[in-house]
RNA sequence: GCGAGAGUGGCGGAAUGGCAGACGCACUAGACUUAGGAUCUAGCGGGUAACCGUGCGGGUUCAAAUCCCGCCUCUCGCACCA
């Protein structure tokens, strides 16, 4: 056998066969227990990013051993195909988004094609086909039905450079800046549509029976937010009531000032003549610096006082109100009752003011404390003091009973506050699937009847981004007839976030393009969902992943399935870098691009380095001769199964017996490493048992061992590498294919040891080894322990305290 | 500031209470060769050695990379959250 391992060959051999006898076709098949495999469909920007192949192929790999294991594997691919990158290469090239999304998904379905994953092809989605997006549309119209879409004048988050508003999880960082091109977004007030995410919001904290990785859970508990409290409502000198929530109600007797946001709707009422000029000057500098850019966090409160004053509601007090842009209209009610003794923003603010400070909170073990010698806020729950009827509650209860109380006065009430806003939806771009809606000066807000979808994006817009929708400037499409009353009405000329389209996708895999009445055909989703394993990228944590999961509780809801989570199971990838430790882009041109890898190494070889090379969950820097290293694996893979070597007269039956062994316990810790996503120990333990068959092959070939270790070793090869495994699988003399096989079973009494090499410490500290059989007696080892030269060295007049055997591991003596 | 995760050879990493550094990269020496950036063989944490070594300091244990306490550093997420 001289010929060599040249995957460009078997790659495109293997690739064609399998598309010609369907293999990866995945049907229905009650007989069998199915897994439905996921990973996050990519962007169609054109070009398929090393990423991608990391992100992908040990999902296919996984999905590939799911199959091997008996399931019915389902793993589809699709495309997201809406949104802004197709609207800007168009504007900069004079291409219909259309034209150049569908051009990119076609050189990405071939790129795709060329990792030789189990993908279905035929239940490909593109998002952006008026078959998936009537669907889309769908969606909006139920959960218009059900109350869960609404429409808000409102101030909202508008990127100025994509000229778009943006959902609240759209917006990042400290600067809040566009999560797209990272430009510093501005406050618009503006009529966008909402979905009440935040209904769900308790129900969303709930990841009981969903197998998470602990990052995500964590970081959508941060999103939504929770915190508990009461809600009290205090009035103004003239009679004027607001709510304000607070987290500590048991410090309502400390309240010495009232704390309104610059845009909340009382200011105007409440503000007295002389102070107007002061704070219409305050309120101007507050929408500026949010339009501007935000300071950092620590920066100096500020605030002026409104000359208006309220009524603690617990005690009758006269307090001042303020306005400071320390509170948030975004949050809670927008006002807040300030406690500065027991607050540390309150404290900062009233010492800058001169405010009041009343210590109503007794810390422990410290005797009364002066409010003019603080130096800083007590938070610190405790016992309550100068609290009226309260005083003296213990502060284990202080929560509870502050509650009560203002319950009984009818004044306030427990109530839970949410960080969570709710989704916004609206986009004032062309590339999305409009909002099915109709404004009718007659009947108001009408939604397009089902029979009339989809509302199809009309193809000659003008797509110059203004900050309001192209589709409002094309008369074709805004002008239309009230499918109330047939009178002139117009359209909703908004299309929607492109996260819309990705929230019910892995619904939309079963039966792509559906022409039934539900998006899905109810027979596939049925045996198919939900999603049993999915992988992605972490940073959609608080974006496409909270709401895929708030559709899926709509979904049950509406009655179009019967479970609470879309994904049972979730694994996220690390990012890859360039191979100077930095993020991969064009600017610092460390791109590392996947069809040059293929062309030179084979999509084998890129696979099995993706999966080596790092901690999967964590990722890393790109090694050039990192893949070398695992192409040259593979051609030694290659000469080890298929060269010749003489057989020997007489087959060693130490080296079978040894090399059988090594084949069982490899298939043991493949089978773990695969289940538990360790990719690397399950590429390394393959390449453990090339080294023992290499080692073992002149002495043992043409025995039936070897043949085992042959046969199991090209099995366990396959989800990695399934083209060399196909290849091998053939010139082996098996049929047809590899990948229909089964994973291999480990039997465990070839798996078992029958002699070890115990450590021996002394004083835990080794000195000396000792090979034993398995299976010898305790005090044998003891025995034998002691009688050694070494040992006895070691122990010479002295006296061995203790002497520990772990069976199997080592033997500890403790000497004095 | 709050929350989560991570710190192990020159590098990626392995080992979740029991012989630290599996597997690979890089490196060194040798073999084959006209030649080698191919292939094969051997070596490869530090130290001449006794010994010392898993971010630092304590602790628990016969035994700690692993468990506990305190700190340091880095990464990620959120951030005036009332």
């Amino acid at each position: 056998m001289k010929e060599k391992y040249s995957p460009g060959q078997i790659e495109e051999k293997w690739q064609k066969r399998w598309e010609e006898t369907k293999l990866y076709e995945s049907k229905i098949d009650p007989a069998r227990p199915k897994h439905y495999a996921l990973t996050m469909l990519p962007y169609p920007s054109g070009d398929l990013h090393i990423g991608h192949w990391y992100a992908i192929t040990p999902s296919d790999a996984h999905a590939r051993y799911m199959r091997m294991k008996g399931y019915n594997v389902l793993f589809p691919m699709g495309f997201d195909a809406f949104g802004l990158p197709a609207e800007n290469a168009a504007i900069k090239r004079g291409i219909h988004p259309a034209e150049w999304t569908l051009k990119n998904v076609e050189r990405m379905r071939q790129q795709l094609k060329s990792m030789g994953a189990i993908f279905d092809w035929n239940r490909e989605v593109v998002t952006c086909l008026p078959d998936y997006y009537r669907w889309t549309q769908w969606f909006f119209l139920k959960f218009y039905e059900k109350g869960i879409a609404y429409r808000k004048y409102a101030p909202v988050d508008f990127c100025p450079s994509c000229n778009t508003t943006l959902a609240r999880e759209q917006v990042w960082g400290e600067d809040r800046h566009c999560e797209r091109c990272n430009t510093p977004v501005i406050k618009k007030e503006l009529n966008q549509w909402f979905f009440k995410i935040t209904d769900y919001a308790e129900e969303l904290l709930d990841f009981s029976g969903i197998d998470w990785p602990e990052r995500v859970k964590t970081m959508q508990e941060n999103w939504i937010g929770k915190s508990e409290g009461a809600e009290v409502t205090f009035k103004t000198e003239s009679g004027e009531p607001f709510v304000i929530f607070t987290t500590r109600p048991d410090t309502l007797w400390g309240v010495t000032f009232m704390v309104l946001a610059p845009e909340h709707p009382l200011v105007d009422k409440i503000t007295a003549p002389e102070q107007r000029q002061a704070i219409e000057a305050y309120r101007f500098e507050a929408s500026r610096q949010t339009e501007i850019e935000r300071l950092a966090t620590d920066k100096e409160k500020t605030g002026v006082f409104t000359g208006a004053y309220a009524i603690n509601p617990v005690n009758g007090e006269k307090i001042p109100i303020w306005v400071a842009d320390y509170v948030m209209m975004g949050y809670g009610t927008g006002a807040i009752m300030a406690v500065p003794a027991h607050d540390q923003r309150d404290f900062e603010f009233a010492r800058k003011y001169g405010l009041e400070i009343k210590v109503v909170i007794q810390p422990e073990g410290v005797g009364p404390i002066a409010p003019e010698e603080m130096t800083e806020a007590l938070p610190a729950l405790g016992t309550m003091i100068n609290s009226g009827p309260l005083t003296g509650t213990p502060g284990d209860q202080s929560l509870k009973k502050a509650i009560e109380y203002v319950e009984s006065l009818g004044v306030g009430k427990a109530a839970v506050n949410y960080r969570l806003r709710d989704w916004l939806i609206s986009r004032q771009r062309y590339w999305g699937a409009p909002i099915p809606i109709v404004y009718c000066p007659d009947c108001g807000t009408v939604p397009v009847p089902y029979e009339d979808l989809p509302v199809l994006l009309p193809e000659d817009a003008e797509f110059l981004p203004t900050g309001e929708s192209p589709l409002k400037y094309h008369d074709g499409f805004r002008k239309t007839t009230c499918p109330k009353c047939g009178g002139p009405a117009e359209r909703e000329t908004d299309t929607m976030d492109t996260f819309m389209c990705s929230s019910w996708y892995q619904y939309g895999y079963l039966s792509p393009y559906y022409q039934g009445d539900t998006p899905f055909d109810p027979r596939e989703g049925a045996y198919w969902l939900p999603v049993d394993q999915y992988t992605g990228g972490v940073e959609h944590a608080c974006m496409h992943l909270i709401y895929t999961r708030f559709f899926t509780k709509v979904m049950r809801d509406l009655g179009l399935v019967d479970f609470d989570e879309p994904m049972l199971s979730l694994r996220n990838q690390g990012i890859i870098l360039g191979e100077d430790s930095e993020k991969m882009s064009k600017s610092r041109g460390n791109v590392v691009a996947p069809d040059d890898l293929v062309a030179d190494y084979g999509a084998d070889a890129v696979r099995a380095y993706l999966m080596f090379g790092w901690r999967w969950e964590q990722g890393g820097p790109w090694d050039s001769r990192g893949v070398e290293g695992v192409f040259r694996f593979l051609h030694r893979v290659w000469e080890l199964i298929l060269g010749d070597v003489e057989a020997p007269a007489t087959v060693d039956a130490t080296v079978e017996r040894a090399l059988r062994r090594k084949v069982h316990q490899t298939i043991k810790k493949a089978t773990v490493d695969l289940e538990s996503f360790n990719f690397n120990t399950y590429i390394a333990a393959l390449m453990e048992l090339s080294n023992t068959m290499t080692k073992a092959k002149p002495q043992v070939v043409g025995s039936e061992g070897w043949r085992e270790a042959q046969r199991c070793f090209t099995l366990m090869l396959a989800p990695a590498c399934p083209h060399l495994a196909e290849e091998l699988w053939e010139r082996m003399g098996y049929a047809y294919s590899v990948h229909n096989q089964a994973w291999p079973v480990y039997n465990p009494e070839l798996a078992a040891e029958d002699s070890v090499e115990l450590g021996i410490q002394i004083n835990g500290k080794i000195k000396d080894r000792i090979a034993v059989a398995v299976d010898t007696p305790e005090d044998e080892i003891r025995q034998l322990v002691l009688a050694r030269p070494s040992v006895q060295e070691a122990i010479q007049g002295k006296e061995v305290q203790k002497l520990i055997v772990v069976p199997g591991r080592i033997v500890n003596l403790v000497v004095r």
